[in-house]
DNA sequence: TGTGTTTGCCTAATAGCTTTAGGCAAATTA
DNA sequence: TAATTTGCCTAAAGCTATTAGGCAAACACA
């Protein structure tokens, strides 16, 4: 009966750890005041609504993720910052899989606008620095590694690398090598065949 | 009181039409006896759950994606073949959004196994014949285009290239340019710096 | 320290989705 | 046409989301 000093800060703090134990999907209003065992009205003082929620949790997981990134990047340029910033999402995303797939939950364009996600955009382009490409193929090849980073940390943890040779490890290293290459060699033009 | 005629078949049909409309997360058992003008639980005999139909509904999305890649690559080849078969995916996430995100849906691994992602994963080993990577770096650019493909439709979807410039038509022109470059030269060692 | 206000968590109630059990009538088969 | 199968229905229970309104603990201040 006593109060238990629900936050809005706690309650996307225990939905991001639950989401990493359960699943982002299971990450629900009553999952959540069972987990403080409390009613599921008492939530509502704290979040408007599930969905409110669940974005919030994706914004912290942003955040979070964003700030990993800029220390990772910190110091590191060349491929060494390719690889330093490649391995913070696979890591996120097998450390923290919840926290990661919130943090690919569709956002409307003004909260995305607003979340972390620009920064993750920017730091990627401090990564591109090292490789010194013009604009707009640098806009192209962010966008070309935000796709990597995301469908492979998504294809891996919905299992789709594993129970298959090689090693899903070699195939990161290989491929970050590649990217590697790719960068440094930018094609200019339709490459002519 | 008629009958309807319902069907496994054309319950997860109907089911793939909701989710283009109104997005897969909008696919439940209920929407889809509203859709029927029938009772909800009458879809339980053709249905086991909504898990079931959900998972049926990517089966279907999956089967059909990978015929849709086959036709494409028929007679195609090199930078020919990555192209239309890029094209396909990336056509298939605007033409079909939910069916699309139906074909990410995390499958349990026996029924992934059975799947058309199978064919998928030979499909793109087709397009890489074009390329004469020796094993296993065929392995690593397989995954890695399935990467690309599955993050780019993945991000596009979720609005991530709109309203900025340059075009997310000039970036996946521009992406593919720089995907048959990498391919055609793939580094065969981490490329000494 | 007492008083008044805020506010945190509660009870109660409504509504939607899921799933199971059991029934009746239409369709199929003999 | 009679027997059987089977498709859709009613009924019911359980879970999640959400709103409205209440009481008492915490706080603010004199």
């Amino acid at each position: 009966m006593g109060r238990v000093g629900l936050t809005t800060e706690r309650l996307v703090r225990a939905g991001a750890e639950l989401a990493d134990e359960a699943g982002f999907e299971q990450v629900t209003v009553s999952a959540l005041a069972r987990r403080f065992d409390v009613k599921v009205a008492s939530l509502y003082s704290h979040v408007q609504s599930s969905q409110d929620l669940k974005t919030r949790i994706a914004l912290f997981a942003l955040e979070e993720l964003a700030d990993l990134a800029a220390d990772a990047l910190a110091g590191r340029s060349g491929k060494d910052a390719l690889t330093a910033f490649a391995d913070v999402y696979r890591d996120y995303g097998r450390e923290h899989p919840g926290r990661s797939a919130a943090a690919r939950l569709r956002l409307d364009p003004e909260t995305a606008a607003a979340s972390a996600g620009v920064r993750h955009a920017q730091l990627t382009r401090a990564v591109l620095r090292g490789y010194d490409l013009p604009e707009p193929e640098q806009t192209h090849a962010v966008r070309l590694l935000g796709s990597v980073f995301h469908g492979y940390v998504s294809l891996e943890l919905a299992g789709g690398f594993s129970h298959s040779l090689p090693d899903s490890e070699e195939t990161w290293a290989r491929m970050l090598d590649a990217l590697d290459a790719l960068l440094r060699n930018w094609p200019t033009r339709p490459t002519g065949a």
